[in-house]
DNA sequence: CGTAAACATGAATAGTGATTCATATTTCAA
DNA sequence: TTGAAATATGAATCACTATTCATGTTTACG
């Protein structure tokens, strides 16, 4: 199970934030196992050792990125949609795009940690896939009962579309390194629009 | 560079497939890191030198596996389609996803191979996905021509396709444990068929 | 201040696991 | 049948890397 010791100290904390991001540039580049500890350290700029004050092992600290990533991308959707008047759920569908496009840019890690995560640790990985398919399951019953969607199975199209998304931020990011722009957006959103909407 | 010592007899033969088999099997279940050479070569009831008689490391074995699995879903989905005489997107698109879903089924191997592969080697990874992605854009542009889809751009659609089916047998075959059944193919038709179609 | 707790250090350890290679066995064409 | 090529063996090697720990330094609070 993931454990992070909490610094005490004002030096702790920068050190501890120090290693979490250095973990994190090199976990999205190189990879979990191709990660070495002396790397991580390096980057931050810190003694081998120093690292293990914090975290008791290489998989502690991967699970306490992971973690926090996907509460990260959470809240700044819920936030972003609950500033939204417009609760139709291709509006907020939408807004959750963007977010999560804009996120991936800023965390490129996230993404590529998730990823991955699958043969670190299996438990982790649907944990963290099934926690956002709950919330698409929600939405999409709720927009249902208010006949905005056709009879889907909610289930299914949640994992389509973390799958749409994971897979569109992969051609940009990953292969093309560039960003969707908006007009990859329209389509995305075009796309889903006609796929569930009532008739 | 991938590179597999073709054997010249018989034995020769039957060895390599006992190695290849056993490490689709066990790639496709712990991962390419935590697999170990031992592993592979005691499940495959050979000596650990036999594996370097045909491979000249651990990736190169990956990288052909890899391959060989995406070229025969490639051509199973290709003849598959080739023997419909319904030659609209949409059928030939639930031809596929039948197939797809089938291969994942028959060797579960493949998806979780690839989907590592982003770690192991990116050039691989990419041209994998590049591959079929064009595969659909083709499709797609024809299917526009003949008048069955909207003006999508087709890039970004083929990704979103391969990502909802990546995910849809993520969460099936490997979350669920079971594989998908009849609805969940027809919800994925009309998803995709309403998504893409012309109004 | 003073000092106990918190934090940092990095060389040494210890275990791992891919790869090698000298040797033995099997195949098959002539 | 025969021997040269092909294949198989697995113990030994060797490089690599996560983790430890004894020691030194810094922090913060009474």
């Amino acid at each position: 199970m993931e454990y992070v010791k909490q610094p005490k100290t004002k030096r702790g904390e920068k050190t501890l934030k120090k290693i979490c991001d250095a973990a994190e540039t090199l976990f999205s580049q190189k990879g979990y196992y191709a990660t070495e500890i002396k790397d991580i350290t390096q980057l931050a700029k810190v003694a081998t050792g120093t690292l293990y004050v914090y975290f008791p092992d290489k998989l502690s600290l991967f699970l306490h990125l992971m973690d926090g990533l996907g509460r990260k991308l959470r809240r700044e959707i819920r936030d972003a949609k609950s500033k939204c008047t417009d609760t139709s759920i291709i509006e907020q569908e939408r807004i959750s795009i963007r977010v999560f496009f804009s996120f991936v840019r800023a965390h490129f890690g996230l993404f590529r940690i998730v990823w991955q995560a699958q043969f670190v640790d299996e438990a982790a990985f649907k944990n963290y896939y099934e926690r956002f398919s709950q919330g698409y399951i929600n939405e999409i019953s709720k927009a249902h009962t208010r006949g905005e969607t056709r009879n889907v199975d909610s289930t299914v199209i949640s994992y389509a579309l973390m799958g749409i998304y994971s897979f569109v931020a992969l051609k940009c990011f990953v292969f093309d390194k560039s960003e969707p722009d908006d007009a990859t957006i329209e389509q995305l959103v075009n796309f889903i629009s006609f796929g569930i909407s009532a008739q």
